[in-house]
DNA sequence: AGCACGCCGACT
DNA sequence: GTCGGCGTGCTC
């Protein structure tokens, strides 16, 4: 650990050379790092975190080099670093992950440093935690709750919040003994931030096929070596205890166990099943937690008390001393992809930083991405499945309801056969889900009279109704306005219409149809955090809800036991667009939605309404055929060379002058690198050709496997000079249409 | 990312 | 006549 040292020293201009060079990396969108000189005074070396004038302020960075290359900055211009913070340096694993990062996304270095300096505050030495104890001897008024807050603490020091906990009793009881001068503050003991979780404290029993995962993991763990397995099994097969036995193993191995989870924020019920299994619970990370929380964790992280963390993407450069085990859960999400700032995947850069630690990678899903699948089929990845469900529970039954045949009746959405199904269902006294993928009530809004629609003023994109808020809604930018009551174009009254269906609508179509059925809409807007999540699947599974209807998020990880009928309103939804991916896309989330079907002992039925039952992402639902349709997708993409059988990298070239933006990407088009292997697509108008009120226009590089795509973006933004209002973003192999 | 320097509208 | 809008440029 770096010696924790400071002087009284702002940085101006040395007294002529002593101390040592050094470059420091600042987390900002430098192009390099700056260098300083190490006064004698400081003791600090490679990863040490270190405080350092910037301009006329000061700044946290990393010593990146301690004998950096003294050719660029003169001796006599080199300020001085002010301090060595007291934190464990940066190790070497995560300072070249940072690089690596940066290289492979065309990132500035700093830009990626600050994902792994995320919170600053846990630099500083960590404060003793206070609390209260009593004062022996002291005598006041004791009223009950104030007794029982006394006994509460007995001869112990505790937090006023404990305290107040333990008694049942308010903060302010607490504050009352305080004035009165029965309890005093006092320095707590420091205590472990994380307890330990336990490796052996109940192990569930593994199924044959199970076990046999489950040990060729424990053996990649325990051989502390690099490797990437790709565990592969469909809902309710129990991939999570096999990879559970992964982390045990890990914590047997005395090093850390990160887990990446799509959407940490709604994962109560994984949550629970952890403390269930290690008998307590891992530490979190995710962009909602406390300063706090986010301080004690990452200081914990940094001195190995973390034994075991789940995170959202950005646990990725979390600095674990000893990362023994990286899982990737659900690695075929898209939520792993960041879109903005650095664009990185975390799946794949899970696997690198596994890599740089010689720890093992664990990729997980019912339906894993062509990519990994791939990788898997080249040698590059191990692959294990687990074929069967749970308990002998049959997969859920999916089936098609043509829409063309059985079309809803006038102004509805659900069909004759899937009200049927609903009907039936909870006559039965079970649950049953309507998922539709669309918030807010209506995704258009047309006026009858003149055919105006009502469209975002910053984005190509229309309004969506949420009429439980009277307002249109962009979903991309954010932009709101009360619903208007007369078109704004031609003025006429009452001829604003909503046309489609967004979950708000099913909900109102549902409680028409069935207004004894207690209805649960589930979308981002309604369950905003985690308690809403924990009170939502609380509310499901003590059965105090017959009808769900929900967006994605209700495809994620839940466990629903008496649900047995999901509806998807409209399955085709997001097979437009022409998308790459929109087609493995598609099977992924109908595939996770059908597997909150039937479990347990009660079989599960799904119905797709489709207008083209024929499509091959809906035969592949219907016969279970997730292989073949990898199969299918692989033989469309490998002759074209598409990812993963080629590379791409998207140029998105925006500005908020819609001239400058495609007269840049037509210069762009015009300086597009030649080669083997290489082909350049466009400039075209992005998918999104206005966003957040910038233009925007594409250009799609692909090459071949082989080719390194980096170094040609790099020569070819060098050749191109472009005015500073437009912007060029690149995205090393963008998933998603952006 | 900050923060300073630098040219054009509504105030004392 | 000044205070101040945020456009662009630099920070070892």
């Amino acid at each position: 650990m770096a010696t924790p040292s400071r002087k009284a020293n702002t940085g101006e201009e040395g007294t002529g050379g002593a101390g040592q060079r050094v470059s420091v990396l600042l987390p900002l969108p430098l192009e390099g790092a700056y260098d300083y000189r190490l006064p004698p005074g400081l003791v600090a070396g490679p990863g040490s975190f270190v405080e350092v004038p910037l301009g006329g302020r000061v700044s946290l960075g990393v010593i990146w080099d301690a004998a950096p290359d003294a050719a660029h900055v003169a001796e006599r211009r080199l300020r001085e670093v002010i301090a060595v913070k007291p934190a464990p340096p940066m190790r070497p694993a995560l300072r070249q992950l940072v690089e690596w990062i940066a290289a492979y996304t065309l990132s500035p270095p700093g830009a990626v440093l600050r994902m792994a300096m995320s919170a600053p505050a846990a630099l500083e030495a960590p404060a003793q935690a206070s609390g209260w104890r009593r004062v022996r001897g002291a005598e006041a008024r004791i009223t009950p709750d104030r007794a029982r807050a006394l006994a509460a603490l007995g001869e112990e020091t505790l937090p006023g919040t404990e305290i107040a906990r333990l008694a049942g009793v308010s903060l302010g009881v607490v504050r009352g003994l305080a004035s009165v001068g029965l309890i005093e503050p006092a320095l707590m003991p420091r205590a472990a931030a994380f307890p330990r979780p336990r490796p052996d404290f109940a192990p569930p029993v593994l199924r044959p096929e199970q076990e046999e995962a489950a040990a060729a993991l424990r053996e990649a763990v325990a051989a502390r070596r690099f490797g990437v397995t790709l565990l592969q099994g469909v809902t309710g097969s129990g991939k999570t205890e096999v990879y559970l036995d992964a982390v045990a193993e890990t914590l047997r191995q005395g090093r850390q166990a990160l887990v990446l989870l799509p959407e940490i924020a709604l994962s109560t019920q994984w949550l629970a099943r952890f403390e269930r299994r290690f008998g307590a619970p891992p530490a979190l990370w995710h962009s909602e937690l406390s300063s706090r929380t986010r301080r004690v964790t990452w200081r914990a992280v940094a001195e190995g008390d973390a034994p075991v963390l789940v995170g959202a993407r950005s646990a990725l450069f979390l600095p674990f001393p000893d990362l023994g085990l990286i899982v990737v859960d659900e690695e075929h999400e898209t939520a792993f992809k960041q879109e903005e700032g650095v664009i990185y995947h975390a799946r794949d850069m899970a696997v690198v930083r596994a890599r740089l630690e010689a720890a093992t990678c664990v990729l997980v899903s019912a339906t894993p991405s062509l990519e990994s699948v791939a990788n898997a089929e080249a040698g590059r990845y191990r692959r294990l499945g687990l074929p069967v469900r749970h308990g002998g529970a049959a997969m859920a039954e999916v089936s098609a309801v043509d829409l063309r045949q059985h079309p809803p009746e006038r102004g509805r959405f659900l069909s004759p056969p899937l009200v049927a199904a609903v009907t039936e269902t909870l006559a039965r006294g079970e649950q049953a889900m309507l998922f539709l993928n669309r918030r807010g009530y209506a995704p258009l809004t047309l006026c009858r009279a003149c055919g105006h629609r009502m469209q975002c003023p910053n984005c190509t994109a229309w309004l969506v109704e949420h009429r439980a808020q009277r307002r249109l809604l962009c979903h991309h930018c954010g932009h709101t306005a009360p619903t208007p009551a007369a078109c704004p174009e031609c003025g006429a009254e009452h001829s604003l219409v909503p046309i489609g269906p967004g979950v708000e609508r099913i909900q109102e179509e549902v409680a028409e149809l069935f207004p004894e059925a207690r209805r649960l809409v589930m979308a981002s807007d309604t369950i905003p955090g985690p308690a809403a999540a924990a009170e939502a699947a609380r509310q499901i599974e003590d059965r105090e809800v017959d009808l769900i209807i929900g967006t994605q998020i209700v495809a994620k990880g839940w466990h629903f036991p008496h649900l047995t009928l999901v509806g998807v309103v409209d399955a085709d939804l997001g097979l437009g667009g022409g998308d790459l991916r929109a087609g493995e896309r598609t099977m992924q989330l109908l595939h996770q939605v059908a597997g909150r079907a039937g479990r347990e002992d009660k079989p599960g039925r799904v119905m797709l309404q489709s207008f083209s039952p024929e499509h091959p992402v809906m035969q592949a639902l219907i016969r279970d055929d997730f292989p073949g349709f990898l199969k299918a997708e692989a033989a469309q993409r490998e002759p074209g060379h598409w990812p993963p059988y080629g590379r791409l990298a998207a140029l998105i070239i925006s500005s908020e002058d819609a001239r400058a933006a495609e007269r840049g990407a037509r210069e762009l088009g015009l300086a597009a690198p030649v080669g083997d292997g290489l082909q350049v697509l466009g400039p075209a108008p992005a998918p999104l050709a206005l966003l957040r009120g910038r233009y925007r226009h594409r250009l799609l590089l692909k090459a071949a496997r082989g080719v390194k795509v980096q170094p040609v973006l790099v020569d070819w933004l060098a050749r191109v000079q472009l005015p500073r209002e437009v912007r060029v973003q690149v995205d090393v192999d963008p998933v998603g249409f952006l």
